[in-house]
DNA sequence: TGTACATCAGTGAACGCGCGTTCACTGATGTAC
DNA sequence: TGTACATCAGTGAACGCGCGTTCACTGATGTAC
């Protein structure tokens, strides 16, 4: 029993090592992705940075493809923690759900800001000849959902009220949204879905204009025009405001 | 005289090779974008579909930053004609300033969605250590103004019905879009700046996140549901649509 | 129309670079008895 | 507690690759008289 336990913790010994290290390797890269970008990432360079040998890396990574993805895995984990914290604090707060929109928005916009880099391979272009991990669309959906939280809640709670949104084609545009439709909740009438998914782009539009620079000489106060954006788009979407 | 024209001509001959040539390069660099993106645009691989030795291309461009420029100054300029041809040709059919902005839009995704790299190029992630060239402000400009015109004309003649917009602490906002503000016209409110930012900043979020991929398994219809969004915009913005 | 010269497009070899990845190895750490 | 063996992290040299860019050159095209 003494015994085993000695063995686990021998094991486990080489075995925290290895993840330290695991880890370690990610943090350094995970530094020259904010300083060179995807496709400027190299295992040489970061190896040199450890002061290791190249090769060395291959205990800890099969090839360069794996550590990029492990990267990515990581920032799509940072930001769904990231902004469901924001979703969980508002929420704790009791604040009207408007307030609570503009805390997770802004949650989404500060991580983007400070993480450019990750922001990009996220959102920017995809990287060619490159495949993103399936992994990725459980923590995508965590984003996603922590951005809808509110609205949904407000819908529940028939707090909603959103303003008259132009008369399309509505089962076609229903058809066009589904598979949102499905895996929010069957209950969500397809025309919330779709302005949903608006307003999700106009978050992801304008955060990324910010952040890959197209606001320079343009947009002066980022901060607050992003502000007079999500606090739009809550009131299109009918989310109840504080004041 | 005669002499003289028969100068020039010869050495019209001459350029009109080279600028045939010139433009070929940047056809075959055009084709080489669409198939690995900007990074991986290379000389080599040019020179060699053109079945030259690589550094004779170092005749036409003096080095690759030189033909990535002229490839994204191309791209510009391509968008602009594009956008601009669609809203001459709706403003010409005096469809109401809301159809015509339904047109100018379509026109838009439709141009990045015929050439997604060529608007990553534009809206992607920046390529890290490349400086885009300066030429292009105004070209940006150009596709901006496009944009922005049934507003305007709509606003110039007061056709522009906004619903209401938050009460946002309106000198604060017209201070941080100033710039766009003067560019624009002085006439046109600060708010409706910033609402037209806005606007702005969904189209390139809606298009992005189609371009991009991450309609894949959520949005079923893509152009059914660009054209719901840039419904809803028109209404935002308080446009005058058909019907 | 014919000749001497200048221009300039394209060649081919070479440079130095950094990259991802492999492989046989050394030596330290852990395991079994 | 001590010894023989197994595991495994990290080394160092080497591979082949494609890249951007340079440079002296050849030969065709254009120019001047």
């Amino acid at each position: 029993m003494v015994q085993a336990r000695v063995m686990t913790t021998a094991s486990s010994v080489r075995e925290r090592v290895r993840a330290e290290l695991t880890r370690e390797i990610l943090e350094v890269a995970h530094v020259h992705l904010g300083r060179e970008g995807a496709t400027g990432l190299s295992l040489r360079a970061v190896a040199r940075d450890l002061g290791m040998v190249p090769s060395a890396l291959y205990r800890y990574y099969p090839n360069r493809d794996a550590l990029l993805s492990a990267l990515i895995l990581d920032a799509y984990g940072s930001l769904a923690r990231s902004v469901e914290d924001a979703g969980a604090a508002a929420h704790e707060a009791e604040l009207p759900e408007g307030e609570q929109w503009m805390v997770v928005t802004a949650a989404l916009r500060a991580w983007a800001v400070g993480f450019p880099h990750e922001w990009a391979l996220i959102f920017g272009s995809p990287v060619p000849g490159y495949e993103a991990p399936q992994d990725t669309v459980i923590v995508y959906a965590r984003v996603a959902e922590a951005i809808a939280h509110p609205v949904l809640e407000a819908h529940r709670s028939g707090r909603l009220t959103p303003s008259p949104v132009p008369r399309a084609d509505a089962s076609a545009l229903s058809d066009a949204v589904r598979p949102v439709a499905e895996f929010l909740v069957p209950t969500v009438p397809g025309e919330l879905v779709a302005l949903l998914l608006t307003a999700w782009s106009q978050l992801i539009g304008v955060i990324s204009l910010e952040v890959f620079g197209h606001w320079r000489n343009t947009v002066l106060d980022p901060p607050a025009f992003f502000d007079y954006t999500s606090r739009t788009m809550a009131q299109m979407l009918g989310l109840p405001l504080g004041r």
